[in-house]
RNA sequence: UCCGCGAUAGCUCAAUGGUAGAGCAUGCGGCUGUUAACCGCAGGGCUGUAGGUUCGAGUCCUACUCGCGGAGCCA
């Protein structure tokens, strides 16, 4: 049995093919059954008369998505999907299938939802998971080859992160409420603290009632953490680690953008350096354009899509104002109002896919936020620890998974981004 | 939580308040190079639910349910 993606070393030998019907035509004495195997699409050309005459009846009784086994010689043919053709002598039913619901017409997306675990066969989405994994797998070569180590944080822990998103609560045992990570950031703190470099890399939750296209209940999240790095080293990371997914998907998935019918133009531009603007620049970038906005407050969704459009590459926007921001982020020495953060912006108006900081390495400040933002300082005793014992300057950030996958696609909706995705108001299929 | 929009055949959509239609899918027939093939025929409907207005409601009104998009929040 081989592969569509190897046919190209089995040109003029007989080979036998295993798969799903994706779509079929016919001509009375000629039939085209378009073969799918996971890997590519193939013609499968039957020729009455160079196959069994039952056989030839058999395609008839084939439907869309019927598996099936097909024997055939290999030949080029440019006329034909992947430019290479099979010409059957011999063909097997695996098993039938009977009204597929996914035609080849239109179908609206709320039907295609349903169908998720059906929708996945289809070309554009075959063409977006493997995008998502060439991305996964970039994205621990990157970490890997840079001395940094995977470290995996609990996904049950005891309180909110960052003390400002809803969490999905469930009971843990006799010790009351566990919550879902909503981040694994300060666990990837205490890994810094250990081995220098770390990076956590992991589906995370929020229970926030986000209804729009750029939001998911259950997501996917890389956060590296360094030690004895500043916000500048953190930005210099963030960068050339966009530029190597970017750069890594254009080198190794021409094929997939193409079935997404992704302008890779402006994808190509994605190389360092990435324009680095404060909070402060951005703001007088928004009131150029006659947006009535107030120092202090965060951007929102098409206030991010304004300041990203003045660039043709990632935009870093840094030094928020310290009051819209996490309590662990560190305070710009030079202007304690603004915090040490970094928001990275990508292009064409896909927001925000990597947020990021400078940590607070110092412990009196650290329990002053604490109180500040009224959290629950027993909870936190552990990563105080780390200013008590040895703390260092460190910072790190994290990048949306499905977010940095449907802007390199060009995707409409973040549910295309991921295999099933959790919803407000779904978890089906 | 708030603000918009929507729900008609398996799917995508039409239908001035006056007999509910097309394309695709499905079934049957035709065609030796098709590219979401094409041509012919056939089956397929309690118009989201419950009320109301009207001689008459898919169409107008009210409520509800479900969904979609946006705001807020964020990756």
């Amino acid at each position: 049995m081989v592969y569509i993606k190897d046919l190209s070393k089995h040109v003029g030998e007989e080979v036998t093919l295993k798969g799903w019907l994706y779509n079929k035509r016919s001509s009375g004495k000629i039939k085209f059954l378009i073969l799918r195997d996971g890997t590519g699409y193939l013609q499968c050309v039957a020729f009455k008369g160079n196959l069994p005459e039952e056989k030839f009846e058999l395609a008839d009784t084939f439907s869309q998505e019927t598996s099936f086994e097909v024997t055939g010689k290999v030949k080029e043919e440019k006329r034909a999907v992947g430019g290479y053709e099979l010409d059957v002598t011999d063909l097997d039913l695996i098993s039938a299938a009977e009204n597929y619901p996914i035609t080849p017409k239109e179908h609206g997306v709320e039907f295609l939802i349903d169908h998720r675990h059906l929708w996945i066969r289809s070309q554009r989405q075959v063409a977006i998971l493997k995008i998502r994994h060439r991305i996964v797998k970039a994205i621990r070569d990157f970490f890997d080859d840079r001395g940094f180590t995977l470290f995996d944080p609990p996904i049950l822990t005891p309180n909110a992160c960052e003390g400002t998103s809803t969490l999905f609560e469930t009971e843990y045992f006799d010790l009351g409420k566990a919550y879902l990570t909503q981040s694994g950031q300060l666990y990837a703190e205490a890994g810094a603290m250990a081995l220098g470099k770390v990076y956590t890399f992991g589906p995370t939750f929020r229970a926030e009632k986000s209804k729009t296209r750029r939001h998911l209940t259950e997501f996917w999240m890389v956060e590296p953490e360094a030690a004895f790095f500043d916000l500048n080293d953190d930005m210099d990371l963030a960068e050339e680690f966009l530029e190597y997914i970017v750069q890594t998907v254009l080198k190794d998935n021409q094929e997939d953008l193409k079935i997404l019918e992704r302008d890779t133009s402006t994808l190509e531009k994605v190389k360092r350096p990435f324009p680095r603007i404060s909070y402060d620049e951005a703001v007088a970038i928004l009131k150029e354009n006659g947006v009535d906005f107030e120092w202090g407050n965060d951007f929102g969704g098409g206030d991010e899509t304004i300041i990203s459009s003045k660039f043709d590459r990632p935009v870093m926007v840094h030094r928020y104002p310290s009051e819209i921001k996490a309590f662990y982020m560190k305070r710009d020495p030079d202007n304690p109002k603004v915090a040490l953060a970094v928001d990275v912006l990508a292009p064409e108006g896909y927001g925000e896919i990597i947020g990021g900081s400078q940590r607070e390495d110092n412990l009196d400040l650290l329990l002053q936020r604490i109180k500040e933002h009224e959290l629950p300082q027993e909870f936190f005793e552990w990563y105080l620890d780390l200013r008590r014992y040895g703390s260092v300057p460190h910072a790190g950030f994290g990048l949306g998974l499905e977010r940095t996958v449907s802007w390199i696609c060009g995707l409409e909706h973040l549910r295309e981004a991921i295999p099933f995705p959790r919803m407000i108001y779904r978890n089906t299929p």
